[in-house]
DNA sequence: TTTATCTGATCCAATAATGAACCATTCATA
DNA sequence: TATGAATGGTTCATTATTGGATCAGATAAA
C-alpha cells in the first residue's frame, strides 16, 4: 500500500476542491473523517493536507478545522494556473520576443565554459537517434542559452515556458510535427546560432535564433 | 537476447514518457515493478533508468521513487519562488523587451473600448494627488495595454511582474524614487504612448513605450 | 580468450505509512 | 462559568516500500 499515498490524496482533495466541494461553508471535514473515508491513517491525511497548506489552498486552525482559503484572483498561484491554459500560438509569439534577446545577451555575456555547455547540448541533440532524446537535448540547448544570458528573470520565464511545453496541448503537437527531416533542419539552424555565439556576434545570434523560432512555429502550428 | 537490453528499455521508457505516461503525478513505477513488467532483472532496469537519469529525464530518491523532471508539479512552484528573488534590474530589462511589443500589439489589436479604458487609467493617474493612487493607476495603465495585446501568455507574464513589483525591494525603491516632477514626466510619456495607440501607430507606440521604460529604469536604478 | 552484459540474489539506507497515545485550542452546552 | 466534545498538533515505535550497492555466475559478442 504505501506508495506516496499522501501525495495522491492531496491531488484527489485538490480535484474535489476545484469541483466546488465544501464551498458552501469553506470547511473541510476533520482529518479523522478523511482518514477513515480514504481508508488511511490520520498521519497520512495530515501530510496530504499539509501539502495543500503549503501551496496556500487551505488553512488550518486547532480546535476549529481546516478551511479553504478565499480565492485570491491576484495571487501568484492563480496566475500560474491561468498560464497553463495559454495557447502554443501565444507562447511562440513571446518566445520570438525573448529568445533572440537571450541569444544576444548570451553572445556578449557568456563564459567560454557556458558556451561549451551549449555546444555540448547541440552535439548530443544532433547525434541523438530517437525522438525523446532529441526533444530533451533540443530543449537543453535553448535552456543553456538562457542560462548564460545573465538575467535571472529571463531564465525563470524560460523555465516556466519549458514546464508548460511539457504539458497537454504541446505533446500532441510535438508528436505530430516531428520528422527526421525537421530534426535535421533544427540541427543546422542551431548550428548557425551556435556559430554566432562562439563568434560573439550578438546581432547574428539574435537573427539566427529568430529564424529558427519561425521555423519551429511554422512546423508546430502549420502556418 | 544479446546486448544493450538496458538501452532498449531506456528508449522504450522515454517513448512512454514522451507520450504522457506517468504525467499526472510525475512518478514512475518502482524499479522492481518495471523489472517484472519488462521481464528482466532489476539490475538491468536500474541501468536503463540510470540512463534516463544521466539524460536529466528523471530524478531518483531513495525510499520515495523515481520522478519525471518535466512533469513535476513542484517545479512550477519552485520557479515562481525563485522569481520572487530576481532583481529589479533584471526585470526592467525584460520589461523593455515585452512592453514595447505589447504596446505594438495593442495598437493593432485593441478595440475602441479597450483603448478608452487605457485613456481612462491615464487620466486618473495624471489627476491623482497622492503617491499610492498614482502608483495604482500608473500600473493600471500598463496593465490595460497588456490587456488589449490579445496574447494571453503575455498578459500573464505581466501579471507576474505586477505581483512581484508589489513586493519588498520594489516598494522601497518606488517610494525613494517618487517625486512630483517624475510623476509629471511619466504622465507626459504615457500621453505619447496613448496618442500613438489611438492613432493605431504600432511602431510609434512601441518606441514611446521604450522611451518611457528607459526613464523609469533610470529613475528606479539611478543609472 | 577476453570483454561486456544480463541474471539472480543479498544487504543497506532513506523514506513512507501505520497505529496509538497525548497535548492545545476552540466551542457548544449544561 | 465550568465541563466536555471536537479538532488540529506532536511524537514514537514498528513495518513496508524503494533506490543504492555489490557479487558470483551465465551468456553472447569481438
Amino acid at each position: 500500500m504505501p506508495k506516496l499515498v499522501a501525495n495522491d490524496i492531496a491531488i484527489a482533495l485538490k480535484k474535489r476542491i476545484s469541483l466546488g466541494e465544501w464551498m458552501e461553508n469553506g470547511r473541510m471535514p476533520p482529518e479523522r473523517d478523511l482518514a477513515s473515508e480514504f481508508g488511511v491513517a490520520r498521519n497520512t491525511v495530515r501530510r496530504a493536507v499539509g501539502l495543500l497548506e503549503d501551496d496556500g489552498t487551505v488553512v488550518r486552525h486547532v480546535g476549529r478545522g481546516t478551511f479553504l482559503t478565499a480565492a485570491n484572483p491576484a495571487s501568484m498561484a492563480a496566475t500560474v494556473a491561468r498560464m497553463e491554459g495559454t495557447s502554443p500560438a501565444d507562447m511562440m509569439e513571446i518566445r520570438q520576443l525573448l529568445e533572440p534577446a537571450a541569444a544576444s545577451f548570451a553572445a556578449t555575456n557568456a563564459s567560454a565554459g557556458e558556451l561549451n555547455a551549449v555546444r555540448e547540448a547541440h552535439k548530443i541533440a544532433c547525434a541523438s537517434q530517437d525522438m525523446p532524446t532529441f526533444e530533451h537535448w533540443d530543449a537543453e540547448f535553448h535552456h543553456r542559452i538562457f542560462a548564460c544570458s545573465r538575467n535571472d528573470f529571463l531564465k525563470e520565464i524560460h523555465n516556466l515556458m519549458r514546464i508548460l511545453r511539457n504539458q497537454r496541448p504541446w505533446f500532441e503537437m510535438k508528436k505530430r510535427s516531428f520528422s527526421e527531416e525537421r530534426r535535421a533542419t533544427y540541427c543546422s539552424e542551431h548550428q548557425v546560432v551556435l556559430d554566432a555565439l562562439l563568434a560573439r556576434d550578438s546581432e547574428g545570434a539574435s537573427n539566427a535564433m529568430l529564424t529558427h523560432l519561425r521555423t519551429v512555429e511554422r512546423n508546430l502550428l502549420g502556418r
